[in-house]
RNA sequence: GGUUGCGUGGCCGAGGGGCUUAGGCACAGGUCUGCAAAACCUGCUACGGCGGUUCGAUUCCGUCCGCAACCUCCA
């Protein structure tokens, strides 16, 4: 068995990995809305396809990586009284919904880059494809699967249902959603409940809108991504990935629009989702606020941790479970996740150890197989790490024995750790930088303390040696009354 | 209530009909070490309950219990 398998969402089964366009792979991921800061729950899905656009490109996939800026036309519900989420927090926060969406554009792109994962090919806004938007909705018009209804535009989903499949992303059944369809209010603009909105009509009050074919409104939640996926990367890509709570309705809803505007069943190849982040067993999320923010866990300023996490830490832990499986964030997996770093990164740096021999102690070449199949079995870097953990411990006893690995084997490995650690899981490796100003003062302390105590001996050689040395190092020692005094 | 998924050893977390000692963390004993740390060696424990299919089930089926997600905005 070999190459890439992944599991299809549509057809819940693992499928083997065929582009439309080798090497050309078009992936698109939605993006946040952002109305807000993003939550450690929501770097989850950005970090596991993160991982996946990094194995696709490891594989030598030419990659086209889209992920969009939400920053108009998510409501906050479903029915007409529904508020435009950036609209509202804009007048909250008493900024223009621009600036708000550029406040939490920032932060986004912030608390990612602390995560060490790569930019997406094109990031393109929402607001930045009004046009297309419109287009995009007169089209579904024309080919009978949307209706204007009091200057708002809705996707005919009972009509789409009579000749192609609703329900195929999220597993469900037109009928059973219709029999589970609350009453809300507010919907006799509809014909359907279950019919959606693709453009929205405006209040005159209503702070973002835009002129259309059906008067000033704004486009629908779903509608963004239909438009910017088929713009990019074209009527039939590879892969869509999102979490799994978009599932419903947001994709359902995208896969429809898609099919109404293009007559193409097949819009999206690979449906992937990604698992939830629950938090003490429960689902993080911001409108319950059952959640902490990125930044409060590595400066540890949330009262549900102990302590503070590195993001290469979080980032780690998220990998050592399956993208697909919900995974419960809790202290004691942090911290196990966080010693189990370290001692896979020190193994990986003393490779450089290692003897240079005629033999190898280590089967590089199987490792590496092991590697690319645990990888190849849907992005199965949990496994991936039990192996790296298995070579860990053949390093580590390699060098207390004394063996040696072949140079080639040697660079292998090398190559393999930084591959797949490095280049595939995204681990960065280097010095915390944000403590070392803090780490310099108390090596200097310590210094000073030590010729304190030295000095209390009489032991004026190496007090005067420290001195001296500290000097040199553009450290000012002072002796004053009260104690010994430094500057830098 | 409906739909989907999950329930693995002290904790996290893979796997998937008969040997995976999965892996990590924790724990116990040991080696090494002036002491400690690291590293190494050894040990440790599991598949929610009850039925069924099978020569055999943690793995498949049924059922019950528990949990989660979705059904309404969410990554």
């Amino acid at each position: 068995m070999s190459g890439l398998n992944v599991f299809n969402t549509l057809t819940r089964t693992k499928e083997k990995f065929e582009p439309i366009n080798a090497p050309h792979v078009g992936m698109y991921v939605c993006g946040p809305t952002v109305y807000s800061d993003v939550h450690i729950g929501n770097c989850r899905t950005f970090i596991s396809f993160d991982m996946i656009y990094r194995y696709l490109t490891y594989l030598g996939y030419d990659v086209r990586y889209v992920r969009n800026i939400t920053d108009v036309g998510h409501l906050e519900n479903d029915s007409d009284e529904g508020e435009d989420k950036i609209a509202k927090k804009a007048k909250l926060e008493n900024l223009e919904p621009m600036e708000l969406v550029q406040k939490y554009t920032n932060g986004f792109h912030s608390v990612l880059e602390q995560f060490n994962t790569l930019k997406p090919s094109i990031e393109p806004t929402a607001t930045g494809h009004l046009l297309e938007q419109i287009e995009y909705v007169q089209q579904i018009i024309e080919n009978g699967f949307g209706y204007e209804s009091n200057g708002s535009v809705y996707f005919d989903v009972e009509n789409y249902a009579k000749e192609h499949n609703y329900g195929d992303v999220s597993g469900r059944k037109i009928d059973e959603l219709q029999n589970n369809t609350r009453a809300l209010t507010g919907q006799n603009e509809k014909k359907c409940p279950l019919d959606f909105v693709i453009w929205k009509r405006a209040d005159p009050k209503h702070i973002m809108q835009w002129n259309s074919p059906w008067g000033k409104g704004f486009p629908g939640w779903h509608l963004e991504c239909s438009v910017m996926s088929t713009k990019y990367l074209g009527e039939e890509f590879d892969i869509h990935g999102g979490g799994m709570d978009l599932k419903f309705p947001h994709h359902e809803c995208e896969l429809a629009q898609n099919t109404a505007h293009s007559g193409k069943v097949n819009s999206v190849k690979y449906w992937l989702h990604a698992n939830m982040l629950t938090l003490n067993g429960e689902k993080m999320s911001k409108s319950t606020g059952q959640y902490f923010l990125p930044q409060q866990m590595f400066d540890g300023t949330t009262p549900l941790l102990e302590k503070a996490y590195s993001p290469m830490v979080v980032r780690f832990a998220m990998m050592q479970c399956h993208y697909s499986s919900t995974m419960d964030l809790s202290n004691d997996a942090l911290s196990a996740a966080e010693k189990g770093l370290t001692r896979l990164t020190n193994a990986m740096l003393s490779i450089d150890k290692i003897a240079i021999g005629k033999t190898s102690f280590l089967d590089v070449k199987a490792l590496r197989i092991q590697c690319e199949e645990a990888m190849n079995d849907d992005f199965n870097t949990p496994v991936l790490i039990a192996h790296l953990f298995d070579a860990v411990k053949q390093i580590n006893s390699g060098i207390v024995q004394e063996q040696s690995l072949t140079e080639e084997d040697k660079g292998l490995l090398k190559k393999v750790f930084s591959d797949y650690v490095i280049d595939i899981m995204g681990i960065k490796i280097e010095a915390d930088n944000s403590h070392s100003a803090e780490l310099e003062d108390r090596l200097i302390q310590l210094a000073v303390d030590l010729r304190t105590n030295a000095k209390s001996n009489k032991d004026w050689s190496t007090s005067d040696l420290i001195r001296e040395e500290l000097t040199k190092l553009g450290i000012q020692i002072k002796d004053a009354k009260g104690g010994t005094e430094w500057s830098k």
